[in-house]
DNA sequence: CTTGACCTTCCCATAACTGGAACCCCTATG
DNA sequence: CATAGGGGTTCCAGTTATGGGAAGGTCAAG
């Protein structure tokens, strides 16, 4: 199938696709034309990249993982063990995305929201 | 002051301040030598900046809320906007990462994490 | 005089795309 | 048959907010 329908099929933008194909995360064959022919392998790869792009992991990390997806003899600790990590990267976002928005929400809490120019959010942002 | 000093004084690397000046957000004076002169000003204004990108503001929302701290006249509300959207942004994302942690929680506890090739994690991955 | 700590500008690189220009290919229609 | 449209292609540049490093000027101390 051409670009157009896999992009359809997968829900990547086309740019997407010719992008992991620039890097070397899928390598569809190509027509006289020129244009791209995916099969339906890579079709399904680029399915678990929007998948696990999805979920926040890194191209560097998809690369592995779409390694390990292909490797029959993988030991599923390795995948796990990649995956854990991203899980400990996405829990210390939300920690500090956290802190952020309970200072945040105090400021904005304690700000009149008027027209006069007294604003604590200001003073806040000044320093401790 | 020299720019190693508002550099200390302020926790923002010298590129950063640099940076700042070249997009506009601080005009430091220049002394014979070219060397960057900081003034009191200067230096509480990068404080400011440095605190309000600590709280996850971008530059262009830090560029509108230290105009804002600049206008004696301005009103508390115009602030107070700024800083709700960035909270309903901040809130979205933490829900976003949330979700994410949950599958991927999901995931990583079905997996034997052991030797044999069998991984639920990358069976997650390749779609619902 | 030299050393070392500063400072300067300039250019390149990051992550993961996105937009746009300029151009080729194929088909359907007036 | 010309053309309009809707594909496709490559390449170049821009995005965010810096960070790294080169090549070189300046200054105070020993």
């Amino acid at each position: 199938m051409n670009i157009g329908e896999v992009a359809e099929r997968t829900g990547l933008p086309a740019k997407t696709i010719r992008y992991y194909e620039d890097i070397g995360l899928v390598t569809p064959a190509r027509e006289a034309n020129s244009y791209r022919v995916f099969s339906e392998i890579d079709a399904h790869k680029l399915q678990f990249l929007g998948r696990a792009r999805a979920l926040g992991f890194s191209i560097e990390d998809c690369r592995n993982l779409l390694a390990l997806w292909e490797d029959q003899d993988r030991a599923s600790a390795d995948v796990r063990a990649i995956a854990q990590e991203h899980l400990d990267e996405i829990e210390a976002k939300i920690k500090g995305l956290t802190e952020m928005r309970n200072t945040l929400a105090d400021l904005v809490q304690s700000c009149a929201g008027d027209k006069r120019p007294d604003c604590p959010i200001l003073k806040g942002l000044e320093g401790p």
